[in-house]
This record gives C-alpha cells, structure tokens and sequence, in this order.
DNA sequence: GCCAACGTTGGC
DNA sequence: GCCAACGTTGGC
C-alpha cells in the first residue's frame, strides 16, 4: 500500500527568497530556515515526509499568492542558524544539545507561469477552508489535497 | 506606512 | 495561571 502524502503551504517574502531564488539555488534544493513558531515548527519537525508536496507563497507580496510548488526532499533536523549569533535567526535558547528549532529540505517542482493570488484564492468556494485564510499569520500550514489540486488547476488554467 | 490579528513574554 | 504589554506578520 502506497503511503499517503501530505500537501502544505509554506509562506516566503520574495524580498528575502523567493521562488526564483529556489530556482538559481544549488540544486534547486534549500533549507526552511528561520521559522521561530512553535506551531509551524512542530508541523515540519513531527508532520511533513519526504515527497510531500507544498505550495510555495510570496507574503508581503505585490500581489501575494501562490508562485509554485516544491518537494520536501528532507525531513527535519535542528535550524543551525539558531546557533549563530551572527543570524537575525539566532536565538540563545536553542542549545545544541537540546535544540528548540527545526527545518526540512525543499525542492523546487514548478514555478508557475502566473502567481496564483490570495484574492482570486478567496474567490474559489472550495478554498475557503483553507487555512490561509483562517488563519494568516502562520507561515507554515497544512492544505487538504483538494485544496492542492484546485490551486494547481488554478495555476494551469492562467497559463 | 498603517494597523488588525495574534503569538509571546513576564509581572503578579 | 491570568492577562496586559509588547512584538511580529502580512494584507492593504
């Protein structure tokens, strides 16, 4: 029996790394550094898989929305940056013997022609579940399949 | 740049 | 353990 995936939306401001930043990126491979969130924290330390699929979001965008989806191709293990002092990332509490932080490998899949947007996104009946935008302030989140799909087919419909 | 929503911190 | 104060996120 084929093990069941997980889709999620992870959010990024394009300022800082966006999914074209992915793409030139070694690999096309990073790391989710700098999440300091406990309940965004605990969904990539105890949740996401390797193969699981996610939605890439531009926030504090013009316009925000979904760019692209990409593959975890890491499970989690402790976000080094919260042992550098130099990082905006660090935080003393994160020791390395115990640390308080995680994050996963992500894998650029595609980069949508067009960015699916939060607006069109609040349009759609069958996405306003979607914890996007229910809750907007968590920047890593669950998404149903369902919610995956349409927003695909979104995407394949702009281009 | 504003500000609503919400998570975190710390005094008590 | 409550909750006020404060900081951050993120849309607009």
């Amino acid at each position: 029996m084929a093990k069941s995936k997980n889709y999620w939306l992870m959010k990024s401001e394009p300022d800082v790394f966006s999914i074209h930043d992915l793409a030139k990126s070694k690999s096309k491979t990073t790391f989710w550094d700098g999440v300091r969130n406990y309940q965004a924290r605990n969904y990539m330390r105890d949740e996401m898989k390797k193969g699981d699929l996610v939605l890439f979001y531009h926030s504090n965008a013009n316009p925000p929305g979904v760019a692209g989806t990409a593959v975890v191709c890491k499970e989690s293990y402790p976000d080094f940056s919260a042992f550098d002092q130099n990082s905006k990332y660090f935080d003393a509490k994160s020791k390395k013997d115990e640390p308080r932080w995680f994050m996963v490998d992500i894998k650029l899949d595609k980069v949508f022609a067009d960015v699916v947007t939060l607006p069109e996104i609040k349009e759609v009946a069958s996405l306003k579940e979607m914890v996007l935008l229910n809750n907007s302030r968590l920047s890593v989140q669950p998404v149903r399949k369902k919610e995956f799909d349409t927003i695909l087919k979104m995407a394949k419909q702009k281009s």
